[in-house]
DNA sequence: GCTTTTTAATGAGTAATCTTCATTTTTTAT
DNA sequence: ATAAAAAATGAAGATTACTCATTAAAAAGC
């Protein structure tokens, strides 16, 4: 016999469930108004009653604002890391993953700006980030990029002197401010105009230090026909 | 006669020379405590008490937190667009030019990466941040890059399919990044490294475009595999 | 030089907001 | 049904940005 099922079999719940419903329901409150006024525009108070609890009943769940806040992102990175790692399952080719992995990132930074700018705010006291929770979900998802740059590295389609991290600063830095120009001069639509040029940046360097015989040219060909058959199919 | 010379000759400096000494130890002041614990763990009676005026004082001369967060930037934003523009004078030649400006703007970030943090803060507004002052001085000092991009462009050192905004946003944005992993993994001198990389990415792209060879031929069929995809998705 | 007027500075007080904690309510166990 | 434990509450405490009546200093007028 379960611990809850004899008292109230209306109440479907087990205690554990709903404490988990009423985390859930603080932190989808606070995500909603951090994203819509920004970290320190956004009150407990205000985040309390969205949720439907008391103010101080957030302190039982998160032990301060900050707290909260990374809750939020740590929700949000694990859906984003999830999403990137579904579309690059479906998609063959690095340089076609890499195109996903981008549009991707583009659409949800632009969507959840506000979210990620509390980053900074609440873990860049850089001696405690590493080794935190929001740390490591943020390699997590960066990871995914990692991996499809590599098979990119090994099949020589990036300049083999590029660190791959620097590679993914260069990656994921130039998004970032991509964004913030599109949001800055309301053009919003040249996501993929902005991906286009960022990946053959990155990928052009193949050109530059790879063997240029006919035979690969060939060998080139063949790579492209197959990936356009993908798409075709 | 001046104003002033009559009364009290001991006194050197006029009243409006006083004044602005007083504003600036306030934003000297201001900068070095944002600089070390951040905006919003800066308070303002401890930074009136380092500028050595009352709490009251502060606001006489900047109408709240804000606006004298504003004000640092702007005198941090002159300083680096003047020592930027220096720089690129002293040099000649694009990609040594943008060699420059790269490390010197990743060795000033990497030492005033708290107060750069403020920025969205106090300003990304995105309703206002146009035609604000601080727009205006950020502006001034991506110009800088601008110029010179524009040559290197019309020397066809570049990409010419990459519009000069995303070039910038590429530029600014990976080294930011850059900045932040070094700091995280404690790698303060890849610096140098970090640059070659960027730059000959930003600029690798000129050998895709020299219009012979079967190199050509590839990137044609390259870009002809590129937009079907973007057709297919 | 003395008085008046203008400008600057002060710091105690106000308001907003994060956080705590003694009390109450709800749930579980006996 | 009662006791014990867990969860929730909201008023009070603490911090801090900001205001404003008062004081001090400087400049102008005569």
């Amino acid at each position: 016999m379960t611990t809850s099922s004899k008292s109230k079999m209306h109440q479907s719940k087990t205690r554990r469930e709903r404490v988990e419903d009423r985390e859930e329901a603080i932190i989808d409150a606070a995500r909603d108004i951090f994203n819509e006024k920004s970290f320190f525009k956004a009150t407990m108070a205000e985040i309390a009653r969205a949720a439907g609890v008391a103010d101080g009943t957030v302190y039982i769940y998160f032990k301060n604002k900050e707290d909260l806040a990374r809750a939020v992102l740590a929700q949000f990175y694990t859906g984003l890391t999830q999403s990137a790692q579904t579309g690059v399952d479906k998609r063959t080719g690095p340089k076609a993953q890499i195109k996903f992995l981008a549009r991707h990132h583009m659409r949800r930074v632009r969507e959840n700006w506000r979210l990620l700018e509390m980053l900074p705010l609440i873990d860049m006291t850089m001696d405690t980030y590493e080794g935190s929770d929001l740390y490591k979900l943020n390699r997590d998802y960066v990871v995914v990029f990692d991996r499809v740059a590599k098979v990119a590295a090994e099949q020589g389609l990036t300049n083999p002197d590029t660190p791959l991290w620097m590679l993914r600063d260069i990656f994921f830095g130039a998004m970032d401010y991509g964004v913030r120009t599109m949001l800055l001069i309301r053009q919003n639509e040249m996501i993929n105009s902005f991906v286009d040029n960022l990946v053959s940046l990155i990928f052009s360097s193949v050109i530059a230090h790879q063997p240029t015989g006919p035979d690969n040219v060939l060998k080139r060909l063949e790579s492209i026909a197959d990936r356009l058959e993908n798409k075709l199919e």
